[in-house]
RNA sequence: GGUAUCGUGGCCGAGUGGCUAGGCAGUGGUCUGCAACACCAUCUACAGCAGUUCGAAUCUGCUCGAUACCUCCA
C-alpha cells in the first residue's frame, strides 16, 4: 500500500501510521451497546465513526474483522442507589424475563444501525454468550497473582498490578492521584484498595441474571466482557480498539490491566476514541432530561426538535465534524447539515447523466489526492466533504456547460464519488431507498402534463401541481432541458 | 481538588507559523413565466492578557470560561 493511515492514538497522544500486526489485516473491537434501553444519538456517534473506519480500511484493501459486542449482561447503573444489574431492574420494573428485555432492545438497536447505513460487524459477541470465557479469565488472573477473592467476589488487585505493569497510561493517571482524589470513604469495603475493581461479583438474591462459578453464584466483572470477547475473536494483542471517550476510565483502562494482568500481553496498539455528543452544549443523559433517542429524530417527536431528521441528515451532521471533536446538537445546524446533504446528493444524481467533451478544465487526480489526504489523516471526514463539495461546484458547473471533462476524467469523477460518498461514507439518497419504477412512470407522466401547460402558459395549472407536489415531498426542478423531480 | 479535552465569523464546523477550508444563513448578480436548483461575487473570525518571532488564530505563559472522567455502589 503506498497511502499511509494516520490514526490519533489516545494511548500516545499522537498521530501514529497505522501499522497491522499482520499485513493487510486489521482486527478492531468496538464497544457496543448496552441493551437496556431505546437506541439514541450517543450510540450513533461511535457507530457512525468506527462504520466509517471500517470501510475506509476495508477500501483500503485491508481485510478487517470488525467486533462489536452486545452488552446483555448488564453494567452497573450509574445512578442506581439500589446497586442492581441495570438488566436486571428494568426487567422487574416491566415484569418481563431479562432475555426478553435484551432481544427487543437489540433488535431496536440493528433497526437503528441499518437506518444509519452502518454495516454490521464481522461478529457481534454477547457477554451472556461468553460467561465461560470470562470465569475462565479471572481463574488465570487469580493464578497469576494478580486478583483476590473476597466473599465470593474477586477483584483486581491494582497496586499489585502497577508493581508489575503501569497502570492508568491510558487515561493519564496514576495511583497516587486516583486514591487522593477519592474522598474519605467508609473503611467498610471489602476490596483491599478503593483502586481494585471487581472481575468477578457475587450475585445477591435479587438478582435475576447469575451464573455459577468457581466462587458461588455471580455476574462478570463489567469490563470481563470485552476482554474475554476481544482475545477470543482477535487474539491476545490486536490492532485497534474503539469507543466513546466516556469509556476511557475506568472501562478500557480496566481492559488493559485485565488483560496484561491474564496474558501478560499488552492487548491494543492503537485506542481510539469518538468524542461525546452533547445538546445545549451539555453530555446527553438520561439524568439531564436532554435524551434524544434515534426514533424520535427519525419522527420529530421531541421538544427539542423542531421536526423531523432522516437517518442520512444525521449520519451527514455526525460526519461532518471530526471524530474527536464534540457535536452539538440544534435545529438551526441539522437543517443546514440537510440542505447540504441534498445538495450532494443531487449532485451525485447530476453526476449520471453528465456529458464529457474533449478536454478538461478542471485536475480530478489533484481531487482525488486531497480526498485520500483527508482520510488519511486520521480519518478527517469533514475536509474529506468540504473536498467533495469542490467536485460538486465542478459537476454542477460541468452540467451549466461553464466547466469541462473528458470521457476518462468524468469516469474518474464518478468512481470518485461512487467510492468516497457511497462506500466510504456511506451516504445513501433518500431516493434512492424510497424510489420504485411505479413512481417512475407517474411522475413522468405528471411532468409530461405540466409541461403541456407552461407550454400553453396556463401557469396556474403548472404552479399547482408543483405546489401540492411540494406539499407531498417532492421538489420539481426546471431546468432549460425539461424538469426533473426528487423527494425531499 | 485531580486528570484530560477544548474555546474560530449569525449557526455548524476544519485548519496551518506568513498564502480567504467547507456547509448553512445574509447581501448583490446570472439563469428563470414565477419559484426551486445551480453558478459568480461578497460581508461577518480566531475568549482575554503578556511573551517568543521579521510575522501567530496557529508556539509559550497566565487569566477567564466550557465539557468529560475520577472506579465499587451491584
Amino acid at each position: 500500500m503506498s497511502r499511509k493511515i494516520q490514526i490519533y492514538n489516545t494511548l500516545t497522544r499522537k498521530k501514529e501510521i497505522f501499522n497491522p500486526i499482520l499485513e493487510n489485516h486489521v482486527g478492531m473491537y468496538v464497544c457496543g451497546p448496552t441493551v437496556y434501553g431505546d437506541p439514541h444519538l450517543g450510540h450513533a456517534r461511535p457507530a457512525i465513526t468506527f462504520d466509517v473506519v471500517f470501510r475506509y480500511l476495508k477500501h483500503s484493501g485491508y481485510k478487517v474483522r470488525y467486533v462489536r459486542n452486545i452488552t446483555d449482561a448488564g453494567h452497573l447503573e450509574n445512578d442506581a442507589d439500589e446497586g442492581e444489574d441495570k438488566i436486571a431492574k428494568k426487567a422487574r420494573l416491566e415484569q418481563l424475563e431479562p432475555m426478553e428485555i435484551v432481544q427487543f432492545y437489540t433488535i431496536s438497536y440493528h433497526k437503528a444501525m441499518d437506518a444509519l447505513n452502518c454495516l454490521p460487524p464481522s461478529i457481534e459477541p454477547r457477554a451472556t454468550g461468553h460467561i465461560i470465557e470470562q470465569i475462565e479469565m479471572v481463574q488465570k488472573i487469580l493464578k497469576n497473582g494478580f486478583a483476590y477473592e473476597v466473599n465470593s467476589s474477586v477483584y483486581l488487585d491494582v497496586k499489585k498490578y502497577n508493581a508489575s505493569y503501569p497502570y492508568g497510561t491510558l487515561s493519564g493517571r496514576n495511583i497516587e492521584d486516583t486514591l487522593e482524589g477519592t474522598r474519605a470513604l467508609d473503611g467498610q469495603s471489602e476490596k483491599k484498595s478503593s483502586v481494585d475493581f471487581a472481575i468477578w461479583k457475587k450475585a445477591n438474591p435479587e438478582h435475576i441474571m447469575r451464573w455459577d462459578s468457581p466462587w458461588g453464584e455471580g455476574f462478570p466483572g463489567w469490563h470481563m466482557e470485552c476482554s474475554a470477547m476481544s482475545e477470543k475473536y482477535l487474539g491476545k494483542n490486536f490492532d485497534i480498539h474503539g469507543g466513546g471517550m466516556d469509556l476511557v476510565f475506568p472501562h478500557h483502562e480496566a481492559e488493559i490491566a485485565q488483560s496484561n494482568a491474564c496474558n501478560n500481553c499488552n492487548p491494543v496498539n492503537y485506542w481510539m476514541h469518538n468524542n461525546m455528543i452533547t445538546i445545549d452544549g451539555k453530555k446527553m443523559g438520561k439524568s439531564l432530561g436532554n435524551f434524544i433517542n434515534l426514533e424520535e429524530f427519525f419522527i420529530g417527536n421531541h421538544a427539542k426538535l423542531d421536526r423531523a431528521y432522516s437517518p442520512m441528515t444525521i449520519r451527514f451532521f455526525i460526519l461532518q465534524a471530526q471524530y474527536r471533536s464534540t457535536i452539538d446538537f440544534g435545529n438551526e445546524a441539522l437543517q443546514a447539515a440537510e440542505k447540504g446533504f441534498t445538495k450532494l446528493m443531487n449532485a451525485m444524481g447530476t453526476l449520471e447523466n453528465l456529458k464529457h467533451s474533449d478536454h478538461s478544465t478542471y485536475d480530478i487526480n489533484e481531487l482525488e489526492k486531497n480526498c485520500y489526504d483527508a482520510m488519511d489523516d486520521d480519518f478527517n471526514t469533514p475536509i474529506l466533504i468540504a473536498h467533495l463539495f469542490d467536485g460538486v461546484r465542478i459537476i454542477n458547473s460541468v452540467k451549466d456547460g461553464k466547466e469541462s471533462l473528458t470521457a476518462s476524467d468524468l469516469s474518474k469523477m464518478q468512481k470518485l464519488f461512487s467510492d468516497f460518498v457511497t462506500d466510504i461514507l456511506g451516504l445513501i439518497s433518500a431516493k434512492e431507498s424510497g424510489e420504485n419504477d411505479l413512481t417512475d412512470e407517474v411522475m413522468e407522466l405528471v411532468l409530461k402534463l405540466r409541461g403541456n401547460a407552461k407550454k400553453n402558459k396556463d401557469f396556474s395549472t403548472a404552479d399547482l401541481i408543483r405546489d401540492e407536489l411540494e406539499k407531498a415531498g417532492i421538489q420539481i426542478k426546471d431546468s432549460r432541458e425539461g424538469s426533473s423531480w426528487e423527494i425531499k
